[in-house]
DNA sequence: CAATTCTGGTTGCATGATGCAACCATTCAT
DNA sequence: ATGAATGGTTGCATCATGCAACCAGAATTG
């Protein structure tokens, strides 16, 4: 069954997910993020059926997030690499990562973690903040229409 | 076709799409974020089928994202709330939200915009950093396998 | 109090999404 | 030249989503 479309939607949170929302999708970025380009490189990391790869890499070429460049390698073959559209995900990414982290493996289970490649140390934790740098939480918040 | 389960996966972003990342799912959260509580008003709000609905919102609660609660207004209904754990999703609603502010409208296009309730100002927006602040990219970081 | 409406689901079914495996054309390596 | 690697495409079965109808209990209205 078709999803239902939010390309519409005045939430950009809806509109975000109808472009990266799809199974594969987020992980697809993720990989291409830690420098993954090959189409049998993201099909080897993720296992997903090539028909899906085929499908995601495409949208996400058409929705400007991906863009199919030559190998580098120099053989004729293509590579996928985002674009400064699709690397700007990273916080999105990181958003989830640290999520999961929080919540989603036992006390000494085995997980990947990121780290500071030069420093060797974990990343500060995203928090979301007033212009002022002051934390907020969702009762802090209010949504407004705007036209900017 | 069953997604493939990503529960035993090593990644954080994995898990974290195992639990989250079916259609619909994010988009209830951030409607529970800014207040929604009863069945009928993320039915309304969202316009869902109310049994994808029905097996979101169960499967929220049986992951401790949400949780069954009497009704605020003292009728024999329940209502839905986010746990602790729940609210913690606000970064990734807020990071989905500014790359879609960012790259998902027309200049002077209408949309949905969260300020701080207090200062009616829109929020800092956030960065991947280090330790020390220093705003990263996703060249700068690495994976490592850790079991803390 | 009875009738109607509201609420929170459950059920049946059709269409599209995903997973699996086979197939195929081009490129590369030996 | 031959075989392997690469990057797909195709066919089909199983599940996910959307739609609409149905239903039971709670709440509201006259």
């Amino acid at each position: 069954m078709r999803h239902k479309s939010f390309k519409a939607n005045l939430c950009p949170v809806a509109r975000s997910l109808d472009t990266i929302g799809e199974w594969w999708s987020l992980l697809i970025v993720r990989d291409a993020l830690f420098g993954i380009r090959r189409f049998s490189d993201f099909q080897k990391s993720l296992g997903l059926a090539k028909n899906v790869l085929s499908a995601r890499l495409k949208k996400l070429v058409a929705c400007g997030i991906m863009e199919q460049v030559p190998a580098s390698d120099g053989s004729a073959y293509q590579e996928y690499a985002l674009t400064q559209k699709g690397r700007e995900l990273l916080p999105v990414l990181v958003a989830l990562r640290e999520w999961g982290e929080s919540y989603l493996f036992s006390r000494g289970e085995k997980r990947l973690q990121v780290l500071d490649k030069r420093t060797r140390k974990p990343l500060r934790r995203l928090e979301v903040q007033n212009a002022k740098g002051e934390i907020l939480t969702a009762n802090d918040l209010e949504l407004v229409t705007v036209t900017n």
